[in-house]
DNA sequence: GTAACGATCCTC
DNA sequence: AGGATCGTTACA
């Protein structure tokens, strides 16, 4: 049955969010009703133009401008000319942050788990709050996570590489 | 126009 | 350690 996410749980600061997400349930209706179900359990938190590792950080760009709108639309953007990356824009509008879905209990890596969901442009503001093709649902269990520096944004330099916005669920958290 | 460069992954 | 592979961005 589906317990979707409502939109106040994406308006919130992505540094809020991220951690929230692990141990929710990643839905995405394919075909025929047939519905896939994951357990998030990786993400990292991109926040707003002063967040020199966030794609906002040089302004609105055509890429960009989704992460300015509300939060629950999806940002898809293709790295390296071959994996897309999924990502959940939150906070208000004007407020472009967004949250990376790092990895899955089922898939590890954020372009591996975009190929295993067939995720791609078509996603791109697609809003988690009403899509029939992809959604999150309640985990009711208690989540246990660590936190680490961001992955492969060596580039942003000294702070921005270093704060530990990335959130890993703990094996064994979830009692499900 | 043109060129540099990735929020990655796979195969040496 | 290096290559794949192409959209986005900045700059001329």
């Amino acid at each position: 049955m589906e317990n979707r996410i409502p939109l106040s749980f994406y308006t919130r600061d992505a540094l809020e969010v991220a951690p929230d997400l692990l141990g929710k349930t990643l839905c995405r209706r394919t075909g025929e009703g047939t519905v896939q179900r994951y357990t998030i359990s990786e993400t990292e938190a991109y926040c707003g133009e002063e967040d020199r590792a966030c794609h906002a950080s040089r302004g609105m760009t055509p890429r960009t401008s989704v992460m300015y709108e509300k939060g629950g639309m999806l940002y898809m953007y293709l790295i390296y000319g071959m994996y897309w990356m999924m990502n959940i824009v939150t906070a208000q509008a004007g407020h472009p942050q967004a949250v990376l879905v790092r990895g899955l209990k089922e898939v590890n890596g954020p372009g591996r788990l975009t190929r295993a969901l067939r995720l791609e442009r078509s996603f791109n503001r697609e809003s988690l709050i009403d899509s029939p093709r992809i959604w999150l649902e309640e985990n009711r269990a208690p989540v246990r996570f660590t936190t680490h520096p961001r992955i492969g944004i060596d580039y942003a330099g000294e702070y921005w590489r270093d704060v530990e916005w990335r959130f890993v669920l703990h094996e064994n958290s979830l009692s499900s």
